[in-house]
DNA sequence: GTAAAGTTGATGAAAATACTCGGATTTAGA
DNA sequence: TCTAAATCCGAGTATTTTCATCAACTTTAC
């Protein structure tokens, strides 16, 4: 029950170019700096983002990522599911087909529950916006600074 | 973000362990082929269930196993606990040594997220008692009889 | 034209997971 | 007392997933 790295990379990645948005297009080797992350393993993650339609890119010298929407407008769950896929405890709640493969031995007891423990952290992921971390990250910079004065 | 086979099959065979609990100690045995899962493989997810002190054993001829508790008084928490180690997405929500651990480079920005899908799942799976999937289970057996007249 | 940057696919190493095997120990009952 | 049925235990294997790297290619600013 945990999230991959490729979820809490992309997921750092994603506030980052978020904070750095207003500064144009940001090129994955700056990313790679700040958030020391392996440049390559970022191209991976941002081509699923892309495929997703969750950031754009410009090709060519001086390019690199944008975001394809407004911060406020992008929630977690958007994210962790262009990099991780659908988020589900079991297979079987997310689709008809997948639960005919279950074995239904246990005539799905336990089937109630895993639609319960879906719904609950879709809600909450589906909650928290992107704007939202930014902000957050932005604040902890601060903080940092001043505590460093 | 999946629970692991460990958990389901584990799950299954303890809802199974409590709708047979009246006729006393039940073998692996049994469970495997009821719920269809190897027999070895059973083996060892009740050592780690018996070691959280879920079920106990009684050993040799005519021995198996039997719930610690009563059904009421076992969540679907501490059997998935006790089958997968601590349910979180990320360790650093786990303990102050899992934390620190963490690239902080990041200012620890989706930290905050992270405590609460924990605890939004914690809480969760905490207010599911064995004894409703044992009701569950037992209603399922008497559809599925009617249904076959 | 060239260097910078994204794009793509192949591949490999490491770790986790799922599952098996063989044998030791315990115990009820013939 | 012997045997069959169980748990118990440690090792070992096979598969899958995860993480990461590399190389070749395309696009574009300057």
């Amino acid at each position: 029950m945990k999230i991959s790295t490729r979820g809490r990379y992309g997921l750092r990645a994603m506030v980052d170019l978020a904070v750095y948005e207003h500064s144009g297009v940001t090129p994955l080797r700056e990313i790679a700096e700040r958030q020391n992350i392996s440049e390559q393993y970022l191209e991976q993650l941002f081509a699923s983002l892309r495929k997703s339609g969750i950031v754009k890119s410009v090709r060519g010298a001086h390019g690199g990522y944008l975001l394809n929407h407004a911060p406020e407008e992008i929630t977690v769950k958007d994210i962790l599911v262009a990099l991780e896929g659908p988020i589900a405890p079991v297979d079987c709640v997310l689709s008809k087909d997948a639960r005919k493969e279950c074995d239904s031995s246990d005539g799905c007891v336990t089937y109630n529950l895993w639609v319960k423990v879906k719904n609950n952290i879709d809600e909450l992921l589906d909650s928290v916006k992107l704007s939202e971390l930014k902000e957050e990250y932005k604040e902890k910079k601060t903080t940092d600074f001043i505590y460093h004065i």
